[in-house]
DNA sequence: AGTGCTATGATTGTTTATGACTGAATTTTG
DNA sequence: CAAAATTCAGTCATAAACAATCATAGCACT
């Protein structure tokens, strides 16, 4: 992958870390980037003067006004390049004309994206950014399932999303874990969520599991599925490769990135 | 491999791998094509000339693919000033604590917006944008309908939204109309949607229809509902007196703006 | 073969991004 | 309040990346 980080890419990031707490010394920005002294002040000057934040003695405050990222959107900037490439490989499963799910968080949304010149297709979702990322789409049918909006991942779960769940049978589901465990299968972190998400694995066919590396062996709070739920699952090279091969043994088409 | 690539398509691949890293050297693109340093920068030249990549020192970076401008949100320009301020005055009709609904079009957005800061409401929407105005409220709870997303207004529509519907109640619906009059009542420009606005109307104790002057005395193509569901109806000081004069006589309350 | 055209690669001087250094300014500490 | 420590702005040097120019090779068309 590549090394470099060009300059206004690098700015960006920094903004991004400052819309999450609010002040950033340059002592920071200097451990977090690998860049001396100099480079980060210029970074900082070049922002401030752009009026994206406020220099101070030590470093830089955010600047009001622009409301906080929602807490998904600023985990989108986090290991975006694997997650890119894991979306990107699972949008490649799904076949022009097909009906397909897909569910919360970043690794998804990335697929969606991928997605979106796609022809004839019907895509189904309880994820706002996924309805967000293809709105205006002239070539894919979208569904939304309704239900209550869970602010930290925008997405949409409880009785309404089980009941229209009900009412619809896709060909592929694609959707995250918070981890993928050979003993516990697949977990997730936020209870609620679970009976929705365990609802959605019904409705299809085929269930493709999307995690970058650092949720595999990883167990969280909420069981939501026995691995054999499982038939693809799409994560990057880094992923532990006894893991994966288990994976394959147990008859699950495992896709690294 | 490949030993003879024409340019164009050269190209093509250049951007088929950005979309995929979302940065690229100019380093990897002359190993990966084995081509001088030169003519990789005049591909990425090119391809930043027609805004497909955005162009940074030592490289490129993908470019932020926006979404096609939305119709409902290039609509938001038109009459903006009364719309907002329409918005405003049906918002203020909410008080903190009730459960509303709010439909589709660019004057129920604005009353979103304006209700953003309140305490402990409960929002229900079949409307994309209003879902996105509200997202994030951490003192609103937001439900939404789900549905077929209909791609020109960006509202969800159909049976999932009915059933969704059945099973919810609120205190006041705001809802916009493309046509109002005193002869054919409320009316609608696309029929398909009519069925499910109908459906949410009987959703509410009180139906708040909200519309710029320019909806007044005007009839679209299809009919939705007599003028005698509405309790109240919000809308600008330019709107024809007679026919505000002649709903109060009906006994419909009229918030003039 | 001759003529123009285009894509390419090499060359060269210029620009940019960066890090090191230094003395000034600012904040913290005693 | 003064000393110490930190942070800062400015200058400089350097290596990488760059734009501009030129020459060549391949190709199309006559």
């Amino acid at each position: 992958m590549s090394e470099f980080t060009p300059t206004p890419e690098r700015q960006k990031q920094i903004l991004s870390l400052l819309s999450r707490q609010k002040r950033l010394s340059v002592a920071e920005i200097v451990e977090q980037f690998s860049i001396s002294e100099a480079t980060a002040r210029r970074d900082l000057e070049t922002l401030a003067s752009q009026g994206k934040a406020q220099r101070v003695h030590g470093g830089v405050i955010a600047v009001e006004q622009a409301p906080p990222e929602l807490p998904i959107l600023q985990r989108e900037g986090e290991q975006a390049d694997e997650k890119s490439l894991i979306g990107q490989a699972a949008a490649e499963l799904i076949k022009d004309g097909e009906t397909v799910f897909l569910g919360s968080g970043t690794t998804v949304l990335e697929a969606a994206k991928h997605l979106r010149e796609r022809k004839n297709l019907t895509v189904v979702t309880n994820s706002l950014p996924v309805l967000n990322a293809l709105a205006g789409s002239k070539s894919i049918t979208v569904v939304s399932l309704g239900g209550q909006l869970r602010e930290s991942e925008l997405s949409f779960i409880g009785h309404i999303t089980e009941q229209a769940l009900a009412e619809l049978r896709v060909d592929k589901v694609i959707m995250g874990a918070r981890g993928v465990s050979l003993e516990h299968g697949l977990t997730n972190d936020y209870l609620p969520e679970t009976q929705t998400d365990r609802a959605i694995l019904k409705i299809g066919r085929e269930v493709i599991i999307i995690a970058d590396h650092s949720k595999v062996n990883r167990v969280s709070t909420a069981l939501l599925a026995p691995l054999k739920t499982v038939h693809t699952f799409v994560t990057d090279s880094q992923a532990d490769k006894k893991f994966l091969q288990t994976l394959k043994r147990m008859g699950i088409q495992v896709v690294v990135v």
